[in-house]
DNA sequence: ACCTGAACACCGTTCAAGT
DNA sequence: ACCTGAACACCGTTCAAGT
């Protein structure tokens, strides 16, 4: 008390800041981004927060709720602004490609994401918006549904397996060679064709593919949903 | 020598059978599809074979390893009779529904197969198979890996977010008042339409509706494709 | 060639004790 | 309320020793 009312904490340099979920958060995800899922202990993330390895319990459950908010936090960077458009197929376009741009962003992000896929509302926000331009579409609610899963296993299973695809590995250096030995081109003509392309291909491009064939699919499928209601077409 | 020189290892009814390699890979999966990936462990599992961890290490150079072939053995599971289905379309659906059926048959199969892909031909051969079908189609060498990776990317993103879907633990036991109270419906009207949809949909049946949309949305592709090429439509 | 126990360097988490 | 060290019950893997 005597050095002044008012005077909040001192910001002195050597000052550490306090542990907050959020901080704790934020590094666990730069740990992550660096190291890999198997870098990220919590040991480690309590020497890197200056910290015992004990502290991180008091403003975290265990290590699955540490990575369920990591996953949140991800989440929450989609940019959403793109599912206001007027034509739903450049509205869902735009909030998947979002949504993939985090995912290539953050390596581990679709793992993450698909193991500890957390079910608050700031995680839930973006399936509340697909749910919706596709109602608005024209899907009822169990199309609507389907729909969203495909997009979403879609997008999560496409950055995934770029991620970890074995044969993204053999242009790498002198890998031609072993990916030629351990797969002969007499019997794998198809797969030999195409390792050159896997090895410079834009995985941006690649996903859009899938991803305008997806929205392609749905478009007819709901033209022909509609056609049938309209000719009450019997079969 | 004694006991005759053909005799052969005695039948013995208390003999331990060998340790080999398959019959360790065997007992993997049946561990994880028991107990989880989180409940194989190189100790647990020389445990239940009834041998020393380090006896494992005879036959497999490491954990990471073991799950890559445990990998591969659910690849080799997968029922490649339908791709030589004439129409491709059929043949298309017919691979990847049996492989749909491999990951709904193993929880852990998608997570597996997506984190420790093995490069191994028989790993390859599905892959082989879908690629020359698709080139069949009409595809081009790009175009045909692009339409791979759309359809192997939802099949195990489809699979594996099914399988930790959070919403889907909503509407086990009394689940569904959590599910409100954490998602506000009028934040969330879209999301609460759908979730009694989550709890009794058919995952065959949810799979097969993104199926026949990626499929439709080739099919709309390559004919789009084929008559520019007629018509040298200039744009 | 295959198996083994002891040991090493890690984990996540609990608990009782500090301030 | 928050932090801490010691401890517990596990890991994967190495190594030298057995047969």
């Amino acid at each position: 008390v005597g050095d002044g009312a008012r005077a909040s904490v001192p910001p002195g340099e050597g000052r550490r800041e306090p542990l907050t979920r959020p901080r704790i958060l934020e590094r666990a995800l730069e740990m992550i981004d660096r190291d890999g899922i198997e870098g990220l202990s919590m040991r480690r993330l309590a020497a890197e927060l200056d910290v015992s390895a004990m502290s991180l319990y008091n403003h975290v459950p265990n290590k699955e709720a540490l990575l369920e908010g990591v996953a949140e936090t991800l989440l929450a960077e989609i940019d959403l602004t793109g599912v206001e458009l007027e034509d739903w197929t450049d509205a869902i376009r735009a909030g998947f490609r979002s949504f993939h741009e985090v995912l290539l962003a953050h390596p581990q992000a679709a793992f993450l994401i698909q193991t500890k896929p957390p079910a608050t509302p700031g995680a839930m926000r973006p399936v509340e918006l697909s749910l919706a331009t596709l109602r608005r579409a024209g899907f009822d609610a169990q199309n609507a549904l389907e729909a969203h899963w495909a997009l979403v296993g879609y997008t999560l299973g496409h950055a995934m397996f770029q991620q970890s695809n074995p044969l993204g590995d053999f242009e790498r250096g002198e890998g031609t060679l072993a990916a030629e030995r351990a797969l002969p081109p007499e019997d794998f003509p198809h797969v030999t064709e195409v390792l050159p392309e896997i090895a410079n291909c834009d995985l941006g491009h690649a996903y859009d593919f899938g991803l305008n064939v997806i929205v392609e699919g749905l478009k007819a499928k709901l033209r022909k949903d509609s056609q049938r209601g309209l000719f009450q077409v019997a079969d």
